[in-house]
DNA sequence: CTTACACTCTCTAGCTACTAGAGGTTCAAC
DNA sequence: GTTGAACCTCTAGTAGCTAGAGAGTGTAAG
């Protein structure tokens, strides 16, 4: 049985998230000790490591609840199960595709930029010339 | 000269937005019209086109707010900025091989969910697991 | 058994990076 | 010279946390 604490340390998430993440329902009321402590199993560490981890992945909370409810109802038809995979795997996919371009300049910025001094670094002018992204106007946002 | 909308239409942002830089001081404050009314030339595209790049590539206003200094102040030696960039690139290439994985799941799960329930499905599994994460626990917020 | 103290509890408020709306003004085209 | 889209400021709301106040709990040493 872990404390909230050590659940904490073990996902690498502040004690006060995963309070948050029981509030809003992402996690579910863990049982708790005599004196009201909350007290966590694997099931829990499981769970909170899934959601930290779609989290680094830019997944919104409510693409993981989803996500989550996949696991939770096993019983539904696939169908379901089906359109919010391949919802998720289209999202994954143009989060990749912006992803490897990113990496790309940044790849770019840090090779050119050695030894100078800012007048010649190019990192800002990569970031400044707007020849190509004119075009592409995608949100920002998870 | 470029109105807010304009310069809002040629970078993909939200008029809003725009005011919310200057307010931060992100963009310095533009002319005006005798009317009041905001006016841009290119330098405050160029400007904000950066911002709107960087902020694609995963900077936070914060970061951003340090390059900008650095081009502002061009006298200072690059390694300030590289540090930054050579960060979000290694957090870029962390990103990068989790959605990859997610992606492989993702895509078995839409092939073989037909016809079967979500009881088979793997895509927690595949995130769940945490022995490679519960040893890097860098934050996830830029 | 009791005392120490790290940990936990709830609650409220603050943070970043926007976004939306109310209510009013300006600009440019007709 | 009037219409209407675009602009103005201001306030408040959003997601996803994060920090602090003030009080209670759990455990281990003395």
């Amino acid at each position: 049985m872990l404390t909230i604490g050590s659940l904490a340390k073990k996902t690498g998430t502040k004690v006060q998230t995963i309070r948050y993440y029981e509030q809003i329902g992402l996690m579910l009321e863990p049982g708790r000790t005599e004196g009201g402590q909350r007290r966590y199993g694997d099931d829990e560490l499981d769970r909170l490591a899934f959601i930290r981890h779609a989290r680094q992945l830019g997944f919104s909370l409510e693409a993981i609840r989803e996500l989550l409810d996949l696991s939770d109802h096993p019983h539904r038809p696939c169908l379901e199960a089906d359109a919010i995979a391949r919802k998720q795997l289209k999202q994954v996919e143009q989060r990749l595709a912006r992803l490897e371009a990113l990496r790309t300049e940044l790849m770019r910025m840090v090779q050119e930029c050695s030894g100078g001094q800012t007048a010649d670094c190019r990192v800002l002018e990569v970031l400044r010339d707007h020849s190509e992204c004119l075009t592409d106007h995608d949100e920002i946002g998870a």
